[in-house]
RNA sequence: GGCCCCUUCGUCUAGCGGUUAGGACGCGGCCCUCUCACGGCUGAAACACGGGUUCGAUUCCCGUAGGGGUCACCA
């Protein structure tokens, strides 16, 4: 009963695509869930997503979970997540490709009554054979189309077989790729590949090319590793009559030793991206883009640049390698931009779980305050949240090895000097702030930094922190005093 | 191995027959400066190689080398 609908539902939809096919632009993402959505399915859905809106067309999800040993609800999860949290939204509903099973066997079985499959019984082993043969020899591996004239009855009764396309043995096929520009390979390069295997179930070629084909997808942008099964599918859909779609095939991303890119070197999912190292997401956006993609001298790019200047035609056609240094670059650009409130919020939950507390409600305004003086200095908000952590640290302050040395000496002559002077000020601002430790600074015939220092060590435990003045100011009064009487009661 | 694709500073790229080969990241120096950053200025750094075509090639063509992709009843 739902399989009935579902092919009413499919017969429906392919009527209304086919008639708004010429009209507007309809990309996809297509992602397979064995796994995270890892950084170059990310730049392909970007890049789906771009031209999409560039043209005011549609962009799709598909999810290619016909491998249902690999498939796991997580993996769906997971890109569903990372692709919202990069802001790729998608239109319409998800396309579940298992789902639609039943409507590419049908394909497949159309294909066998008009002549353009065929049912091959050739078992495993004989095709590994096969190949083994073909290995030696020095030949190409591909099917020999043993079955491609036989006649079924031959077979021994009730064998197992697979659904082959007939695909033409003669001639060459040309892909005008939007980004690759136009490929030829001859036909005798490819052989009769499997549609339907010998349990029923629909391979990934025949499933693509029917959903594309059902979905209305106008262009298939996607990694150039898939270059090869165009020309397969193309062989299927001039078997169906179907309209070809666009193709563009962008190159692949390689790690920084130009390899392709592994888990050693950050095909890693996007989730890994923000909460192990840190980015932003307009950050990876922008550095994805870049990355085989120029624009003459842009670097920073807006969303709504993006949108207005993308090109298929501006998509360079060599593998690049990412470069960590250069997104963390442009991670440290967008964190200064960003609004200082959703900063506090991404580094308020790593700060409770360094601290071990939650932070008080009078602490979150002090974070959010802080923003502004530790932004121009972070380049990921693990570093903003550790910037931050010195403010809600609990006295006596843990200092740092540098920090220790910075006390030693006369250290707290100084310190007592600063404390009695901005302990005294009527006012806490950041003007009565710096005179006061100005004045005590050339009362010691010092430099300003020569006073600094040690007390920055006293009220953060470390070496480096904001201006002096916006950190007395972030402490306040009464903290900072306490802070500073700590140091002296060590140093003493 | 067959087929397909690629090759401008270390990296990402601009260039689309005539340029002092531009920008960005990274790196060095200087400035700013209370530290670290940010910011500003500045320096070093590239057309893989060999043939053509052309008055002239980084740019067009062909090789060579190097790199990548792909050759499943996986997607």
């Amino acid at each position: 009963m739902l399989g009935a609908l579902l092919v009413i539902a499919v017969m429906e939809f392919d009527r209304v695509s086919a008639s708004t096919a010429n009209s507007g632009v309809v990309t996809r993402f297509a992602p397979s869930p064995t796994g995270f959505l890892h950084i170059g399915g990310a730049r392909t859905a970007l890049f789906n997503w771009l031209f999409a809106r560039h043209h005011g067309g549609k962009f799709l999800l598909r999810i290619e979970d016909t491998d249902r040993a690999r498939s796991t609800d997580a993996a769906i999860e997971a890109i569903l997540d990372g692709m919202q949290w990069l802001g790729l939204n998608w239109d319409g509903e998800t396309v579940f490709q298992f789902t639609r099973a039943k409507r590419h066997t049908e394909i497949a079985h159309y294909l066998l009554e008009t002549g353009h499959a065929y049912r091959c019984f050739a078992t495993s082993d004989e095709l590994e054979a096969m190949r083994e043969a073909q290995r030696a020899a020095k030949q190409p591996m591909r099917y020999d189309g043993r079955w491609r004239d036989r006649d079924p009855s031959e077979a021994p009764t009730g064998a197992p077989f697979v659904i082959r396309l007939k695909a033409p043995q003669t001639g060459s096929v040309t892909i005008e790729d939007r980004v690759q520009g136009p490929v030829t390979v001859n036909n005798e390069e490819l052989d009769d590949f499997v549609l339907l295997r010998s349990d029923g179930n629909p391979t990934y070629m025949l499933s693509v090319v029917v959903d594309d084909h059902d979905m209305g997808i106008t262009h298939v942008i996607r990694g150039d590793d898939h270059l090869n099964n165009a020309f397969r599918q193309f062989a299927l859909i001039r078997a169906m009559g179907w309209q070809e779609p666009v193709y563009a095939h962008v190159p692949l991303i390689h790690g920084q030793d130009g390899a392709k890119l592994s888990k050693r070197h950050g095909a890693l999912g996007v989730d890994a991206y923000r909460d192990e190292m840190g980015y932003l997401p307009e950050a990876i956006d922008n550095y994805l883009l870049r990355l085989g993609w120029g624009h003459g001298d842009d670097e920073i790019i807006s969303r709504d640049q993006a949108i207005e200047w993308f090109d298929l035609d501006a998509v360079g056609r060599s593998p690049s390698r990412f470069d960590f240094k250069k997104l963390e670059n442009l991670n440290g650009h967008y964190i200064r931009e960003a609004d200082d409130s959703r900063l506090a919020g991404i580094v308020q939950p790593l700060i409770e779980t360094k601290i071990g507390r939650v932070l008080r409600e009078s602490e979150q305004q002090t974070l959010v305050a802080a923003m502004a003086s530790l932004k121009p200095r972070a380049k990921s908000t693990l570093g903003l949240a550790d910037g931050a952590l010195f403010l809600f640290e609990q006295r006596p302050l843990a200092l740092d090895e540098a920090a220790k040395a910075l006390l030693e000496g006369d250290a707290a002559h100084l310190l007592e000097s600063v404390s009695s002077a901005i302990g005294s000020s009527s006012e806490w601002d950041e003007a009565a702030l710096e005179t006061a430790v100005r004045q005590v600074a050339e009362d010691a015939g010092l430099g300003l930094g020569k006073v600094a220092q040690p007390l920055r060590a006293a009220l953060t435990g470390r070496t480096t922190s904001p201006g002096i003045f916006d950190v007395l100011l972030l402490l306040g009064r009464e903290e900072s005093l306490a802070r500073i009487d700590d140091a002296m009661a060590k140093v003493a």
